[in-house]
RNA sequence: GGGCGAUUAGCUCAGGGGUAGAGCGCCACGUUGACAUCGUGGAGGUCGGUGGUUCGAAACCACCAUCGCCCACCA
C-alpha cells in the first residue's frame, strides 16, 4: 500500500466494478427498501445541494443493502419543462436562429439531442459521487413509459371531473408567453410609486381620487369601490364616474374588500388585470376589459394612442396625461410586491386566458389527512406544519404550459371547439365515433413539468402496469429533499400516490437543509460563489476555477468582484479531497433541518480521516501478514476495542434510524481515530513487538485487529465507499471473509454476549495512568522520548497488580522507565504528581523538574477542583436540594464531593513536600 | 400581517433539567518501526437579554433583541 491515500488512482476504477457486476440492483428475499432521487434537471450539472442530497440517500441505501434489504435507490432525470426550454432557445438564438424560425418539431428535436448531451453529465457526475442507483432502472419523465402515467392519469382525473378546462385570470409570463402557477411566481419588494388619479364624477360634483401602483391598468377599469360603511363615500355609491382618457362611464360600487384606511379609501377595479379586483368584478357583475396582448403589450381595446405599447411605456404615458388633464393628485414612493417569473424573472400579468386545471380539494383531503394520521411522518418534524399550512388554502392547479417541450395535453378539439381527452387521436375517435372526416386538432398546449414529477413514485415502477417492482418497492420508504419544494412536488406526490395507488408514496419525509457558502450566502451563479462538487473531489487550479465562475455571466458587470473574492478566498484553487472525504463531510454536516455553511476547513480533516484509517490499514495488515492458525488468547485490550466497537456500532444504528447521520458520522470519527487507533494500535504494538507475549497471546491481538478494522470497514462503509472498499479488498481474505464487494457484506451488529467489564476496567486504568503519566511529561515540558521512573504511593492490592500484568504497556505506550510501589509511609522524594483514583503517581523530579513550575501546576490543579468542591457543597448545603432532587443526584453529588476533597488533600500534601525541597 | 428557525470557544457547529463539548484555528514540545495529512500537552466560553417554573435552567415557559427563511389580495 501506498504510503498515503491516494483516492483519484482507486475511486472510477472500484465504481466502475460495482457498476459492471451489477451491485446496485435490488437483490436478496429481503424486505424491500427504495428510495426515490428527486429527479434532477436534465439541463443542469450537479451542484452541491444534489451531491449533498445525493450523499444522503446513497448511505442510507448502502446502509439498508448491507442490512439485507432488496434496496432500491431509483435514478432518473426530469425533462424540466422551462428551464430545458429557455437553455435551448438560448443556444438557438447564439446561432442566429430561434425557436419559432425552426418550427415546433424540429425543436423539439433538438432539445432531445441537447438532452443526450447533458444527461449523460449528470449521471457521469453521480456516478463520480459514489452513487449506488440502479441504472438498469434509469428513467426520464419523458420516455414512453413515463409519459404513457401521465396521458393515463390526466384522461382518469378528467373523466371524473378533477380536471377541467376553463377562462380565468392566470399568471401570465409576457416573456415566456406562457401561464405559471401560483407556486411559480415569487413576489419580491422592490421600489415603486403610488400614483394617485383623480376620476371625475358624471354628475360634475368634483371627484374621486383613487390610487394605484400599475397605472395602466386605468384602461381595463370597470368600476370604483368604496367600503359599504364608509361614511365619506356612502352618499356616492349607485353613482358613476367618467374614466379618464378612455371616456367610460363606470359605477361606483360598494365592497367589504376595501380599506378604508389604506389611501383615499377608493379603489379602482380592473377585474381581468388584477385577481382581487377579478373576484370583485364576479360579485358586482362588472364587464370586464381585457387590455393586454400575449406579451404585455396594450390591445385593441384601449384608445388608440396607446395600442401597441409595452405595458411601462403606456404607464409612463398614462401619468403623463393624467398630469396634463390636471387629473394627477399625488405620487408617492411606496414599496411594491412585484410578482415575477421563477425562470424569466419577468413580470407576471394576471390575464384572462383558457387554461387546464386541477380540481384540488378532494385530493388535498386525504394528503392532509396522511400526514395528520402519521402514516407519512416528517423529518423534523416542524414541516409538517408548513405543508399543513399550503395544503388547508390550496388552490386549483393550473397544469398548462404555452411551451412546446413537455407531455403535450391529451385533448382533441373539432372544429365546432368541442374538447375531447383521450390517450390518442385514435382512442378519441373511437370512444366518440368521430368519422374519418371529422377534423381534430390537438392542444397545442404541454402539462406543467411538476405534473409529471407527482407520479414518479409510481410511474418508474412502470405504472399503470401491475409490475413486479411496483408491487416491491411502492410505497418507498423515505423521500429525501429540501424544503424548497415542499409544495411543488412532495405534496404533489403525496396527492397523486393516494389517489392512483391508493396508498401513501414513502412513510417518512427527511427534509435537509441548503447549503451555502462558507459566509452563509445561498450558491449561485451570479453570486459567482458555487462549488462543483466534482472540483472538490478532483481538484482545480486557480485559472480554471475563475473561468467556471465567470463565463456564462448574465450581468458582466459582476465578473471583477467574482474573480477578486475567488483569488482571495482560493489562491492555490482548490485541492483534491477525494469523494469519501467530501460524502464524510456532507454526512457530519447533515444536522436536522438547518442550513449548512459549506466550510474547507472541515473536508481538509476528514481527508486526513481518509489518511488516518488508510494508515491504520497498513498497520494492521503489516501485522497480520502470518496470524497462524494456533490458538489464540485476547488480551483485555482486544477485549476492550471489541466491547467499543459494539457500542459505537450500536450508536450508529441508532443515528442513521433517527436520520442524524452527522452523529453516526461522529460516532465512527471518534471510534477510528480516538480508540481505534490511538489507543488500540499503540496497545498492541508491546503485544506484537516483545518476545514476552505468548503465540497465543499475539494470534489474539492480531486477530482481534484484523477483525475490528474488517468490522470498522463495514461501519464506514455507507458513508465512505470507496476508501472502505478499496482497503477491504486486502483485509477481508486475511479476516476470513471470502465476499466479492464489501458494499454486499451484511453491516456490523452487536455481540450481545460479549462481558468485557473487567478487561475494560483494567484499560481504563492504564488509558489514566499513562494520561496522568503524559500530563506531567507535557506541562513539564519534558521529552516525549525520554522514559521515566514511577512511584506509586497510596496503592491498593488491585493498582499493584494491574502494575505488574500491564507493566509492558505503561513502558512501551506510557514511556515509562519503571514502576516502583512506595509504601504510604515511605518519604517520597521531590516528584511532580498525577492522581489515579486513591492513588498517587510520582515522578521523582532529581534533575528533571522544575519545581516552582510543578508547584504552580498543582496550586492550578487545586484550584480547579477547588472551585468544583465548592459548587458541589454549596448544593449539599441546600436543604431543598437534599430533600428534593431524587436521592441518586445527591448519592452523586456527596460521592463527587468526597472525592474532590480527597483531591485536594492530595494535592496538599505534594505541595507541603515540594515547599520542604 | 401570520408562521418557522437560529443565537453555545476566534471560526464552523453538536449537545441538552444536576461535571460546558467536537472539528478547525491558536500556543508549547516532539521525527517513537501505520500516519508530520502525524503524536503529546495546553490556553480559550457569565451557552443573545430579561423575567418565570424548579431544590437546581445554558437546556423548559413567557417576553424582548438581532439575524435568516417561508406564506399572505391593502389598491
Amino acid at each position: 500500500m501506498d504510503k498515503s491515500y491516494q483516492p483519484l488512482e482507486i475511486e472510477q476504477r472500484i465504481y466502475a466494478r460495482w457498476e459492471q457486476n451489477g451491485y446496485f440492483a435490488p437483490r436478496g428475499e429481503g424486505e424491500p427498501y427504495c428510495i426515490m432521487i428527486p429527479p434532477p434537471n436534465v439541463t443542469g450539472t450537479l451542484h452541491m445541494g444534489h451531491a449533498f442530497q445525493d450523499t444522503i440517500m446513497d448511505a442510507l441505501t448502502r446502509y439498508k443493502r448491507m442490512k439485507g434489504h432488496r434496496a432500491l435507490w431509483q435514478p432518473g432525470m426530469d425533462h424540466a419543462g422551462i428551464a430545458t426550454q429557455m437553455v435551448v432557445e438560448r443556444l438557438l438564438n447564439a446561432e442566429g436562429t430561434s425557436r419559432r424560425d425552426i418550427g415546433r418539431d424540429k425543436f423539439v428535436e433538438r432539445v432531445w439531442d441537447w438532452k443526450e448531451h447533458s444527461g449523460g453529465q449528470i449521471a457521469e457526475q453521480l456516478r463520480r459521487m459514489g452513487a449506488s442507483v440502479d441504472w438498469s432502472r434509469d428513467r426520464f419523465t419523458m420516455d414512453d413509459g413515463l409519459s404513457n402515467a401521465v396521458a393515463e392519469v390526466f384522461v382518469r382525473l378528467y373523466e371524473e371531473g378533477l380536471i377541467y378546462r376553463g377562462k380565468r385570470l392566470v399568471n401570465w409570463d409576457p416573456v415566456l408567453h406562457t401561464a405559471l402557477s401560483d407556486l411559480e411566481v415569487l413576489s419580491q419588494d422592490e421600489p415603486g410609486k403610488l400614483w394617485h388619479f383623480r376620476y371625475p364624477l358624471a354628475s360634475g360634483d368634483g371627484h374621486m381620487v383613487v390610487a394605484t401602483t400599475r397605472p395602466e391598468t386605468m384602461l381595463g377599469d370597470s368600476a370604483v369601490a368604496v367600503h359599504p360603511d364608509d361614511d365619506r363615500y356612502s352618499h356616492l355609491v349607485g353613482q358613476e364616474v367618467i374614466l379618464p382618457i378612455v371616456g367610460r362611464r363606470i359605477p361606483i360600487i360598494a365592497d367589504d374588500y376595501v380599506e378604508t384606511e389604506f389611501g383615499t379609501g377608493c379603489v379602482k377595479i380592473t377585474p381581468a388585470h388584477d385577481f382581487n379586483d377579478y373576484e370583485i368584478g364576479a360579485r358586482h357583475d362588472l364587464p370586464m376589459y381585457n387590455i393586454l396582448t400575449d406579451d404585455g403589450s396594450l390591445n385593441d381595446e384601449v384608445p388608440e394612442a396607446y395600442r401597441g405599447l409595452d405595458r411601462f411605456v403606456a404607464r409612463e404615458k398614462i401619468v403623463a396625461e393624467f398630469e396634463s388633464l390636471d387629473l394627477l393628485d399625488k405620487i408617492e414612493d411606496y414599496t411594491v410586491k412585484i410578482p415575477r417569473g421563477d425562470r424569466s424573472h419577468a413580470v407576471v400579468e394576471p390575464y384572462l386566458t383558457d387554461q387546464w386545471y386541477v380540481k384540488i380539494e378532494p385530493l388535498a383531503r386525504p394528503a392532509i389527512e396522511a400526514v395528520e394520521t402519521g402514516r407519512i411522518r416528517f423529518v423534523p418534524e416542524n414541516w409538517s406544519k408548513t405543508y399543513f399550512d399550503w395544503m388547508y388554502n390550496i388552490q386549483d392547479w393550473c397544469i398548462s404550459r404555452q411551451l412546446w417541450w413537455g407531455h403535450r395535453i391529451p385533448a382533441w378539439y373539432d372544429d365546432a371547439g368541442n374538447v375531447y381527452v383521450g390517450y390518442s387521436e385514435e382512442d378519441v375517435r373511437e370512444k366518440h365515433a368521430l368519422g374519418a372526416d371529422a377534423e381534430l386538432r390537438q392542444d397545442e398546449d404541454v402539462l406543467d413539468t411538476w405534473f409529471s414529477s407527482a407520479l414518479w413514485p409510481f410511474s418508474t415502477l412502470g405504472w399503470p402496469d401491475d409490475t413486479r417492482a411496483l408491487r416491491e418497492f411502492y410505497p418507498g420508504n423515505v423521500l429525501v429533499t429540501g424544503f424548497d419544494i415542499i409544495f411543488f412536488w412532495v405534496a404533489r406526490m403525496i396527492m397523486m400516490g393516494l389517489k392512483f395507488m391508493g396508498d401513501v408514496p414513502f412513510h417518512e419525509v427527511y427534509i435537509h437543509g441548503l447549503i451555502r457558502d462558507q459566509d452563509g450566502q445561498k450558491m449561485s451563479k451570479s453570486k459567482g460563489n458555487i462549488l462543483d462538487p466534482l472540483d472538490l473531489i478532483d481538484g482545480v487550479d486557480l485559472d480554471t476555477l475563475l473561468a467556471k465562475r465567470t463565463t456564462g455571466l448574465m450581468q458582466d458587470h459582476l465578473k471583477p468582484g467574482i474573480e477578486k473574492a475567488t483569488r482571495e478566498q482560493f489562491p492555490n484553487g482548490i485541492e483534491a479531497y477525494g469523494c469519501d472525504a467530501l460524502r464524510f463531510t456532507f454526512a457530519a454536516l447533515a444536522t436536522t433541518g438547518r442550513d449548512i455553511r459549506f466550510d474547507l476547513g472541515r473536508i481538509e480533516g476528514y481527508k486526513n480521516f481518509c489518511n488516518k484509517l488508510w494508515n491504520a490499514a497498513r498497520y494492521v495488515l503489516m501485522n497480520t501478514e502470518d496470524i497462524g492458525d494456533g490458538d489464540s488468547e485476547l488480551s483485555a485490550a482486544d477485549l476492550w476495542i471489541r466491547a467499543r466497537f459494539d457500542e459505537t456500532v450500536r450508536s450508529v444504528h441508532r443515528h442513521f434510524s433517527n436520520y442524524r447521520l452527522d452523529l453516526a458520522a461522529k460516532a465512527m470519527y471518534e471510534f477510528t481515530w480516538y480508540e481505534f487507533c490511538d489507543w488500540y494500535l499503540e496497545l498492541s504494538k508491546p503485544v506484537l513487538q516483545s518476545d514476552d507475549a505468548s503465540d497465543a497471546m499475539q494470534r489474539g491481538t492480531r486477530r482481534t485487529l484484523i477483525d475490528t478494522l474488517e468490522a470498522l470497514l463495514r461501519l464506514l462503509h455507507p458513508l465512505m465507499p470507496f476508501i472502505t472498499e478499496e482497503i477491504w479488498q486486502q483485509v477481508a481474505p486475511r479476516a476470513g471473509n471470502a465476499g466479492d464487494s464489501i458494499m454486499l457484506q451484511p453491516f456490523p451488529e452487536v455481540d450481545e454476549s460479549l462481558d468485557v467489564a473487567d478487561a475494560a476496567a483494567d484499560i481504563d486504568w492504564v488509558r489514566n495512568f499513562i494520561l496522568g503519566i503524559r500530563q506531567i511529561r507535557g506541562e513539564m515540558d519534558i521529552s516525549p522520548g525520554k522514559a521515566l521512573p514511577v512511584l506509586m504511593q497510596g496503592s491498593t492490592d488491585l493498582d499493584r497488580e494491574r502494575s505488574t500484568r500491564y507493566a509492558n504497556l505503561l513502558e512501551r505506550v506510557g514511556r515509562v522507565e519503571s514502576v516502583t510501589v512506595l509504601a504510604d509511609e515511605e518519604e517520597p522524594p521531590a516528584a511532580a504528581t498525577a492522581l489515579l483514583g486513591d492513588m498517587r503517581l510520582l515522578v521523582p523530579m532529581k534533575g528533571i523538574i522544575d519545581i516552582d513550575a510543578e508547584r504552580a501546576r498543582l496550586e492550578k490543579q487545586k484550584d480547579k477542583v477547588t472551585a468544583d468542591l465548592q459548587k458541589a457543597q454549596g448544593k449539599l448545603g441546600n436543604k431543598n436540594f437534599v430533600n428534593n432532587a431524587p436521592a441518586e443526584v445527591v448519592t452523586k453529588e456527596r460521592a463527587r464531593a468526597a472525592e474532590f476533597e480527597k483531591t485536594i488533600a492530595q494535592l496538599d500534601e505534594q505541595l507541603e513536600k515540594l515547599s520542604q525541597i
